[in-house]
DNA sequence: GCTTTATTTTGAATGATTTTGGTTGTTTTT
DNA sequence: AAAAACAACCAAAATCATTCAAAATAAAGC
């Protein structure tokens, strides 16, 4: 990894949440200690960033924003504990699929190095797995222009060719009485059809997907298992009936 | 390899992603070390690109907000004009296959606000048209690393689907005797399968595709129509052989 | 046409420079 | 006081600029 690709990661990660640290951009650039406090320092000397200890912040600048960023940069640091978290739970050989959507793209940075094979309906997804080097087969059909996936008809029909070992999803909302929602049914067959091809399933979710309703229904909440975090958020009656995964 | 298909090849790379290693293009260009870095250089004197250690990123001048058409003015005149020849011979309500590519690419640019829709096998090619709102199909199958490509068995059954009114394809080398070939056998019969399926058939090629050979054969050359420029640099014999459009 | 002679381009070798990851011991936080 | 984060340093690795000879290409002469 190039160091100017560092630097922009750092920089765009920064804008859109305001405050990141040290240890998670080690291990999601998958560097040493000594080469990330280096790009701070250089980034700090360029007054593009304020260094704080364990990681950095935005230039004070911009302060009055600060509390909105401060929640954006949640949702992002835990869309990364949440891909990191899915990873760990293959094992070697998995065949799995991936939903097009930003949370699974958070997996593919973990996924090197492992003997894996993916299947996925998201452009970008192919995209940056072609570019880890990690063998990937993408499902074919109509393009969706909003969210670059593959959705309709032929679609379901490519991804019926496949089974897999493990299958980890999207979502838009979360209800425990309404299930999982999502607001396109074409994506939301995707997904059904997804489900069907495996024993294990996973929907990705940070908490802002919770108690919400969408338009299309995937699947009821006791289908599948949860990956997520905040747990204490989550309404009593949910543990009962569904498994949850807690990603610290 | 000639020079100045390595310095589009590398400017195309740059523009698609912003940043690009030294090692990725001795490997990819399958030239020396010393080469690339007189490549990068001379792009650099010309105020194209700006190099950094371990490779070379988007003149900040440049932006990434610049729209693909403008840089390809810059970078490459002739492929540019190839591109919107092509497209001057599309109809309303056509169905095309756009083969992965280089030169393919710079067709995507002129297709906006054509009722048409798009069958493609890059990746690349899939983003942008997402970005440009076209309507594209996706050829599923397996994902080749170094082009971004989707190739093999399950791409061709994919491919199989699809009927097409015309159908526009890459080639790597030209010769009179030995026809159309490229360096990739997979990709030669996704090409080949493609032929099967439309009647008119294009061939998109500069003049640094002629008088050449490759590994695996595609066609032959009376089979299809190019669309190429400097003419006067093609030997005689083609000209009785072939159907050859020239692009001013 | 063919051969010989310039010119350009290329790849390899050298040593200088930069980047990197680890180690040390110190400072900060809990 | 223990754990985490830090700065400073060092050696290994990667990348770089420069040089030079071989190869490819173009030009000139026959």
């Amino acid at each position: 990894m190039l160091t100017d690709e560092r630097h922009q990661y750092i920089l765009r990660r920064l804008n859109e949440s305001g405050v990141i640290k040290s240890v998670d951009l080690i291990e999601r650039l998958g560097c040493s200690e000594s080469t990330i406090r280096r790009d701070l320092a250089q980034l700090e000397s360029k007054g593009l960033l304020l260094r704080i200890h364990g990681g950095a912040k935005l230039n004070a600048t911009f302060g009055a924003e600060l509390t909105y960023q401060e929640k954006t940069i949640k949702n992002s640091q835990q869309k990364m504990n949440i891909g990191r978290y899915a990873v760990s739970l293959l094992e070697e050989n998995d065949v799995i699929y991936l939903d097009a959507g930003t949370t699974t793209l958070e997996m593919i940075p973990f996924l090197s190095n492992l003997s894996i094979t993916v299947v996925t309906n998201g452009i970008a997804h192919a995209s940056m797995l072609a570019e880890r080097q990690i063998d990937a087969y993408l499902v074919g059909g109509k393009l969706k222009h909003s969210t670059k996936a593959m959705v309709g008809a032929p679609s379901q029909r490519s991804l019926m060719n496949y089974q897999f070992t493990k299958v980890f999803l999207g979502v838009d909302s979360i209800d425990m009485t309404f299930g999982c929602t999502t607001p396109d049914p074409e994506e939301a067959s995707m997904k059904q059809l997804a489900i069907e091809r495996a024993s294990d399933i996973y929907f990705l979710a940070d908490d802002s997907k919770w108690n919400k309703v969408s338009f299309a229904k995937i699947c009821d909440v006791s289908d599948v298992t949860f990956i997520t975090d905040k747990i204490s958020n989550i309404h009593q009656p949910y543990l009962n009936q569904t498994t949850i995964l807690e990603v610290d």
